[in-house]
DNA sequence: CTAGACCTTTGATCAAGGTCTAGAGTCAAG
DNA sequence: CTTGACTCTAGACCTTGATCAAAGGTCTAG
């Protein structure tokens, strides 16, 4: 229905992703994006597929995932049918990472409050919970 | 009371603390440990301060702060008095930086397990909704 | 004395994900 | 045609926080 024919040119595929024309080249050296056509003076035209699978990528990098599993996930949708299954363990095995991420972050945090909860914010650096906390050494008597 | 006048050698030091011998020479090239005594063999020669500071360098980074933060934790705890005010403004700000990446991997995590619930985790890749959020683009009319 | 552990230095390497440069060719507008 | 914007390639460089290597000097036990 829409621009069936297009070709763009990297810099258009960029500006209209929100991605720098390094990165095209460079996911295309990684393997994340097919190598395109070429015109006669060797320029890359792009089409509307490319600008989707750039897409995909910059979500599923938001979405945490290295480009490794990137290119994993890229094969596997590929592979109509049989990649679903597979797709979904990805996604499980990815909201298990973040969730673990999360409460490792949040224990940090945690920590941190209370010191700051504890620190009266002036007088001497003896009395300073935060630098106290980060000196002393508990096994040392 | 302990130990008053110790002096030891790097690799002391470092079983001491649990780190590697190369990371305290790393960390005094960064500017985060100062520079020891030397023997006249040249050996590092390191006192029970040294220990603490490099506890408190490793405190410091399990609570997420970066090495150019503690360095800066270091040059303020060294002014005392007036260092424990900005100690505990530096905390804030680490503790709201830590608040905001937990917010955005709440997100995160949120958007990806409704993708997951939405899978059915078989049939065509069409149904799936990971790949299509993945994929889909919502400016294309 | 000697083996072997430990120390010194400078500089290279790693992972990840790009970013930038140089030098050359190409394209579109005026 | 000329100008300026764009693109090409190959490869170097960046960040963070280390870690390792090479080549040599030192220290300690036996």
């Amino acid at each position: 229905m829409n621009t069936p024919n297009t070709s763009m040119t990297i810099g258009a595929v960029a500006r209209r992703v929100g991605v720098a024309i390094d990165t095209i080249r460079y996911y295309e050296r990684e393997g994340l994006l097919p190598e395109p056509l070429r015109r006669a003076s060797g320029y890359r035209s792009y089409d509307e597929g490319a600008v989707r699978q750039l897409r995909f990528i910059r979500r599923a990098k938001d979405l945490g995932f290295t480009l490794e599993e990137i290119r994993d996930l890229l094969t596997l949708s590929a592979d109509r049918q049989r990649g679903v299954k597979a797709v979904k363990k990805r996604a499980q095995e990815r909201l298990a990472a973040i969730d673990e991420r999360i409460a490792e972050l949040t224990r940090v945090r945690d920590g941190l409050e209370q010191l700051i909860d504890a620190c009266p914010g002036h007088g001497s650096p003896e009395q300073c919970p935060i630098l106290k906390a980060l000196t002393d050494v508990e096994g040392e008597a």
